[in-house]
DNA sequence: CTAACTAAACTGACCGGTCAGTTCAAATAG
DNA sequence: CTATTTGAACTGACCGGTCAGTTTAGTTAG
């Protein structure tokens, strides 16, 4: 199923192999724009394929043209946040000498991100628990991706101070990363007059936390 | 739209005003068991009408019988787990002299609900940001009471405490409650091996952090 | 320069199927 | 008797996916 007509794309595979001269990836582009900002306000299941595209400006034909099926656009459309958002991390570098300050910077950088592509933070939390999903396995990767960054950055502030080991590395790194999305999201939706320094603040209080006297 | 047959209960109001001596809320309590677990695996929308009815062992008349509509169904079913996840949350007393622990054992019981009810929560985060949504008045009234909860153990905290000045109520109540959430989602799906003890130590970080030395 | 050619890119009508919501006559039970 | 439930039928809209055909933009030959 889901085949598309001659040899288009339509592929999750190389994203701009076989683009002619000249061309962009523009119409892809597009749509990931219109069906970010769709799925993100109305949920996956809630959006119609003929409305990302009528967003998009392009005929729903060409959504099946680019992509494979809705399925696809949404497991490509999470990958492309999460570039997105790794980029925004890792531009983060261990410039500073002090790591509890680069953890302030990633989280800071985690802030603006959820500002900038707020859709995509809903669709992340929307999406990434539900049992079995259709995307599980997108989920199962990207998140590792993120955690992977996050955890390192944990781990630069354990070596630098004496940290609480009763607290586990992992769930601290799930509380931060969770508290990113969720503190973002709210002042997004709930209180848009919060600051980003304070967003910043209260989630770096964990990591405070995390330090032993 | 959205009218109920003859003048039978389907009223979000009175949850038991009307009810026959003897009789129970059963069929209402199975229709919300089975709702909360399908809603909660698939999304408000990937779930039908005529699948709530067929699990819950009803039919379709009844769930139209016991509530107005679908999306009434579902504006129940979030003020039904509140309820629950909030009488827990109350359930730990100011009894305990260090409102430190108190706070610690709120969170626990916040965990514990998110092993009991699972899918109450995989449906709260689906739906709470979605910038319009049906139930957006449903959720600014459920979440004002969660967080006056949670606010007040927070400030029990402040007043025993030497707490950062620099970190805003709201924005903290915030990070805990969205910690609590993602922390027990992702224990469930994919760090079952989690322990509740690592669970709640990660949230309590950041209340340690909210400690000025 | 340009006409012919080619394949990528795009279109939009269409199909089989599904869904929420409604209605109702009959059955059940306190 | 009356509240509650049933089960089935019906509707009108909608939806994901398909496909035959059209447009567009490079390429090539003369």
């Amino acid at each position: 199923m889901t085949t598309s007509p001659s040899g288009g794309p339509a592929g999750a595979g190389d994203p701009e192999k076989k683009l002619r001269p000249g061309r962009t990836n523009a119409t892809k582009q597009k749509l990931f724009e219109a069906s970010m900002e769709l799925i993100g306000e109305r949920g996956a299941a809630g959006v119609t394929v003929d409305e990302i595209a009528a967003a998009a400006g392009v005929s729903k034909g060409t959504v099946y043209y680019n992509f494979g099926s809705k399925s696809d656009l949404i497991a490509q459309l999470l990958r492309h946040g999460v570039d997105i958002l790794l980029a925004r991390l890792l531009s983060v570098k261990d410039e500073s000498a002090d790591p509890l300050t680069a953890m302030e910077e990633m989280i800071g950088q985690a802030m603006d991100f959820m500002d900038d592509y707020p859709s995509f933070a809903r669709l992340w939390v929307s999406e990434n628990w539900r049992t079995p999903s259709e995307w599980q396995d997108t989920f199962t990767e990207l998140r590792g991706r993120l955690l992977a960054v996050i955890g390192a950055a944990i781990d630069a502030v354990a070596a630098a101070y004496p940290v609480d080991e009763a607290v586990s590395r992992g769930s601290l790194e799930t509380a931060v990363f969770g508290a990113c999305f969720v503190v973002g999201l709210d002042r997004q939706t709930y209180h848009p007059e919060r600051t980003r320094q304070q967003s910043v603040a209260a989630i770096m209080a964990s990591m405070r936390g995390y330090i032993v006297k």
